[in-house]
DNA sequence: CTGAAAGCGCTAACAG
DNA sequence: CTGTTAGCGCTTTCAG
C-alpha cells in the first residue's frame, strides 16, 4: 500500500479505542490496559503503520534532533567525534543535523537560526571563530540547550566541553623529560583557536614544571594544511637541533617527518617524535608515531550527558566538562642521543 | 523577548492582514499587493518573527531535509563528499540529516526506515551492502526521491551516481603504458563493493585493450586499514619485479610506500606510483603521489540534479548519471626502467 | 488580490 | 484507565 497514508486514527479504528489511547500505547506512556496496549499493537503490525514525525515534533515540541556545526567534516577529528556522537544519541532516538561552519561566521551564525527555526532538541557547535559577534549572540539567542566544543566561549547558560590540550601536553612532555629529552621542538600552525593556544601553553608549563627554559624551538605553519618541511629543516641544521619534537596535525607531522629523513635522521635513534590529533597516517607509519589525543566515544559520552542534564534542568547555570588527552606510546619516541 | 513565542497570527495583526496574505508573503508567493507585502515585511522586521519550520513541513509536506545514509564519514571520501553536498543543497535551502551505516545492514535498515519517517524530501544512500534483501526493500519502501552512491543496486524508481572506476583506471594505466611500463601491479583491498569490483576490472580491461596479457601482481589487503607491506615487499623482490604500482586508499598507499622504501628504491626513478582516493596524504608526501580521484562538486551536482528532476517529474524511469575519476600527474610517475 | 476556514497528524489536557 | 476535544503553527483551498 501507499507510504504514509495510514495515519493514527485508522489505527484506533481498527483496533477499536480512541486515538487518545492508540497516542499512549504509541508513546508507551503507563496508563495503559494490557488489552488495549495489545489491539493497539496489532492495530499496528496490520497497517504498518509509522508515526508522522513531523506531526509529532510539532504537536510534542520535541523534534528528536540534535543540530551539530562543526568547522569542517574534513577534518578527522570531527568525523571521528560526528561517528561517536551518533552512535551514542541515537541510543536516545535522536538523529542528527550536520553542518559544516567553514570558519565563515556568516554561514555560522545562518546555519545557528536555521537550527533555531527547525526546533532543534539541542545544539552542539565548534565555531571557527571564538569572538565573531554575530556568532556568539547567535549562540547566545538559542532556545535550546547547547553544548559549546572546545572552544573558549563564555556564553552564560551555555555548556561547554573542553579538551584538555595543556595536561595532556604536560603529559607527553614528562615522557620526553623523563627520556632524557632538553630541546623539544613543537610544530603546529599559526592560529588563535582554543587548541593551539592551550597546547602551546601546556608546551611552556611544562618546561616550566620541569625547571627548564623553554628552548626557541616553536614551528608554526602558515595553516593547518601548510608545510613545516623548511622551518624544521633549519631546526634540525642548528647545531644544537632538538632531540624530540611534537608535531600537531598530519600536514605538519607529514612535513616534520620529511626534514627528519631529509637530514638523514633516524626515528627514534636520533630524535624522538609525538604527535597530535588524529591516528591513520601516525599509525601507518613506520616506526608508529607516539600520539596524543581525544577518545572520541568519551567526548560523546560528555556531551550527551551535558544535553540530556540540561534538558532536564534548564535553569542550571553553565557547566564546563574536560576530556583529557591521552598519550598513546608506540615506539616513535626513545632516550635522547648522547651529544 | 522570547524565543519562538511570536507566530504568524502576531504578524498578521500587526500588519493589518489576514494570516493568509502573511502566509503568501513569506513564502514569497506572487499574488500579493506590493502595500500588503510591505506591510507585512515590515511586521516581521519589527517582530523578529522566525517561521516554525515543523509546521511549514507538517502542513506543506517537505521537510526541506535530506537524508544522508553513507558508510562512514570518517573515511575522507564520504567527507569530501559530504561538504560539498551541503555547499551545494544548501542553496536550495536543504539541511542534511547524516547517519552512518557502518556496514551493518540492520542499521542501515532503521535508519532508512526513520528517514521515511521523518519526511525526508530526499535521500542519499551508500549502503555497505549492496545485496542485503533488508536494506534493498528499505530502500524500495521510500516514497521520496533517492540517489544511490555509487552502488550497483538496481532498485526500479531509484536513481544512480555511479563513479566511473574503469574509465578512470583505464586512463591511469594508459599513462603508466605510455611510459613504457608492462608489469604494473594493484593494490586494494578484499571487498566485493563496486568501487574494488570496477577498478579490478578497469586494470585488466586495460591490459586486454594494450594487447598485453595482465601479470599476476593484483595484491589484496584484508581490509581497507590492513598494511600490504608483506605483499608488496615480496612483490618487489621478484626478478620481475612491477615497474609501477597503482594504490588504492590512504592505507595501502602507506604500506606500498614503506615496501618501496624497505627495498631501496626510488619513486619514480626505480618504480612509478599512482594512487587512488583521497589525496591528504598522497598531495603531502615526497614527491607528490599522481591521482586518480573523483571530484566531490562535480558529484553532488550530479545528485542534486537526479534528486531535483526526480522531485519535479517523480514518475520518470530510473536514471543513472556517471562521474569520471580525474587523472592528476604530480611527479611519482617517471619512465619504465631499463632492466 | 485577500480573508475565512479547514485541516496536516499528532499529543496533551481534561473529564469521566 | 479511556474517550473527547482542543489545538501545535502553518499552508492552502475556496469564496469573494
Amino acid at each position: 500500500m501507499g507510504k504514509g497514508k495510514v495515519d493514527i486514527r485508522d489505527v484506533a479504528a481498527l483496533a477499536g479505542v480512541s486515538v487518545g489511547s492508540a497516542s499512549r500505547v504509541i508513546n508507551g506512556v503507563e496508563n495503559v490496559s494490557p488489552e488495549t496496549r495489545d489491539k493497539v499493537e496489532r492495530a499496528i503490525a496490520i497497517l504498518d503503520y509509522r508515526p508522522n514525525h513531523t506531526a509529532q515534533a510539532l504537536r510534542s515540541r520535541s523534534s528528536k534532533t540534535i543540530g551539530c556545526l562543526f568547522t569542517d567534516v574534513t577534518n578527522p577529528l570531527y568525523a571521528r567525534l560526528f561517528r561517536s556522537l551518533e552512535e551514542r544519541l541515537r541510543k536516545d532516538g535522536y538523529m542528527l543535523l550536520l553542518a559544516n561552519g567553514l570558519n565563515d561566521a556568516q554561514r555560522e551564525t545562518e546555519t545557528l537560526a536555521l537550527f533555531a527555526r527547525r526546533g532543534m532538541d539541542g545544539v552542539i557547535a565548534a565555531p571557527g571563530n571564538e569572538t565573531d559577534a554575530q556568532v556568539l549572540a547567535a549562540l547566545q539567542a538559542l532556545a535550546m540547550p547547547v553544548v559549546v566544543l572546545d572552544r573558549d566561549i563564555a556564553a552564560p547558560g551555555c555548556d561547554a566541553l573542553l579538551f584538555d590540550h595543556a595536561a595532556g601536553m604536560k603529559a607527553a612532555m614528562a615522557e620526553l623529560f623523563a627520556q632524557g629529552h632538553q630541546r623539544i621542538a613543537l610544530a603546529l600552525w599559526r592560529a588563535s583557536s582554543r587548541p593551539v593556544r592551550r597546547r602551546i601553553e601546556g608546551y611552556r608549563a611544562a618546561y616550566k614544571a620541569a625547571g627548564l627554559r623553554a628552548p626557541d624551538m616553536l614551528v608554526q605553519a602558515a595553516s593547518a594544511t601548510a608545510s613545516v618541511f623548511a622551518d624544521v629543516d633549519a631546526l634540525l641544521k642548528r647545531a644544537d637541533r632538538p632531540t624530540a619534537i611534537v608535531a600537531q596535525g598530519t600536514y605538519t607531522l607529514g612535513s616534520t617527518l620529511r626534514a627528519i629523513e631529509a637530514n638523514g635522521l633516524r626515528v627514534p635513534q636520533d630524535i624522538s617524535v609525538v604527535t597530535i590529533g588524529d591516528s591513520d597516517f601516525a599509525r601507518d607509519h613506520s616506526p608508529s608515531i607516539s600520539l596524543l589525543n581525544v577518545d572520541a566515544q568519551r567526548v560523546a559520552e560528555g556531551i550527551a550527558m551535558l544535553l540530556h542534564s540540561r534538558m532536564t534542568d534548564p535553569g542550571q547555570p553553565g557547566r564546563s566538562e574536560r576530556v583529557p588527552l591521552q598519550f598513546t606510546d608506540r615506539g616513535s619516541i626513545g632516550p635522547a642521543p648522547r651529544p
